[in-house]
DNA sequence: CGCCTCTTTGATAAAAGTCAATCAGGGTGG
DNA sequence: CCACCCTGATTGACTTTTATCAAAGAGGCG
């Protein structure tokens, strides 16, 4: 269920690619971003519903999603699981496990998708010609740092309804810095799957979903979700939305 | 209530400091540590209550806590706060502001406290001599997202009592490794600091302690606590407790 | 000693979970 | 091609958990 495909000379490369502001290179010069083309010498393809990486496998790289969805989850000694993240193109998955380069998650993907394969040990090889590489993982590992923070305040402090507004917001937020619709679009998660992030049952999920489509917030059917007053969602959440 | 101290040639360093094997140099050779004595030039003493940062401050630095114990915590723009950590003596607080700089959390000294300060420029600096560095830095950013993917997992996925006994269990691991006992120690936050971190309000963590003492499994009096059976707060936590 | 804050405990209400039945779509095999 | 089946979603009735409101008790400090 996985794919690895090597990256030629005229393949996609950091420096042409198109998530280039958003993802690894995110705030480098426009130089700097050329030397990072030697960082990704490999990528994988994943199939819907296989695992990245999971609980235990060897940490050796970080990857850079380029197409597609995955989401990280912890699972415990029990099989409880815990879903943290739902992570889309330009986002970096697998900086968990950095501490003594094991994974203590899984990733799987909920959509086929393809991820750049960030080696750490190249990684802090290019460094030493590139010093702004280290900082640059800084400040992404940083900011999953505060994504978690967030996602915490949103189970500890808000109720099931803030939390779905905060989702929804997120997401359509997420979707518009790739240049998608940010009110028009399509849940890669189930409703369990959402439910389990957000720390409640599928079933209020649905409910929530039905309750803001009765009050004219959003239109959806089935995974297809169209927001419709997004100030109404805003204010509903009680937030600024993490 | 902060007053910065010069760290003199005779004042402990990294490579004295008894938290030596737990804090930044984590994991690191011997020669390396003495290394680390050139970076921390100054600590900080808080006073209990007082902040060591507040959100939008500019992140110079990260801080290594000597002594004492902090929170820190998120807060939106309606007030609304959400308690993401607290930390002992040899933990790391503020990895999250490195995205651009900036803090996105305040720090709160739960009594009188001292921390080292490490700041960012001279630890890139080192690195130069000290490739290490980085990577040391990079392990405790990986240590901060999976202790936060814990904390999302028992918001998210723990009942109250679980919740409760996982931070007991939590606490009690984190004060033996710095050789205090685990099974009796003082509380250094109140009920309602405990109730915002795991998501519950004050009386049901009171609630809970009171539960808890009733079935045998701690004894308790205001923030004394002393836990009677681990074994059971363990089977009642129903996780491998991070 | 008395005030102030933190904690405990109780009664009640609200939120979200559980159990159960039905419904809708998508894919498969006859 | 269509019926059927399987999975995921919706909705309802009821239960459990946790929050809220309220009052009283315990320490600590001036």
């Amino acid at each position: 269920m996985q794919k690895r495909i090597s990256v030629t000379p005229d393949s996609t490369r950091c420096s042409t690619c198109m998530l280039n502001e958003i993802c690894l290179p995110l705030g480098m010069q426009r130089g700097d971003v050329n030397k990072l083309d030697e960082l990704i010498k490999e990528r994988i393809r994943i199939a819907k519903g296989s695992a990245l990486f999971q609980l235990g496998d060897p940490t050796e790289a970080v990857y850079g999603i380029r197409s597609g969805s995955l989401k990280t989850q912890l699972e415990d000694s029990s099989g409880q699981v815990q879903i943290t993240g739902f992570l889309l193109p330009g986002e970096i998955i697998g900086m968990d496990g950095l501490l003594d380069n094991t994974h203590v998650s899984n990733a799987i993907a909920l959509e086929d998708s393809e991820v750049c394969v960030i080696r750490i040990d190249e990684l802090d090889e290019l460094s030493h010609h590139l010093p702004v590489l280290q900082q640059q993982l800084r400040r992404l590992m940083s900011k999953e740092i505060s994504r978690s923070h967030q996602l915490v305040m949103s189970l500890g402090a808000l109720r099931s309804e803030q939390r779905l507004a905060a989702f929804l917001i997120n997401l359509s937020q997420r979707l518009s810095t790739l240049g998608y619709s940010p009110s028009e679009f399509i849940l890669r998660m189930s409703r369990e799957e959402i439910g389990n992030y957000l720390g409640l049952t599928l079933e209020t999920v649905s409910r929530l979903f039905s309750r803001f489509a009765r009050e004219g917030l959003i239109r959806v059917h089935q995974r297809e979700v169209h927001i419709l007053d997004m100030g109404g969602l805003r204010l509903l959440s009680g937030t600024d939305c993490g």
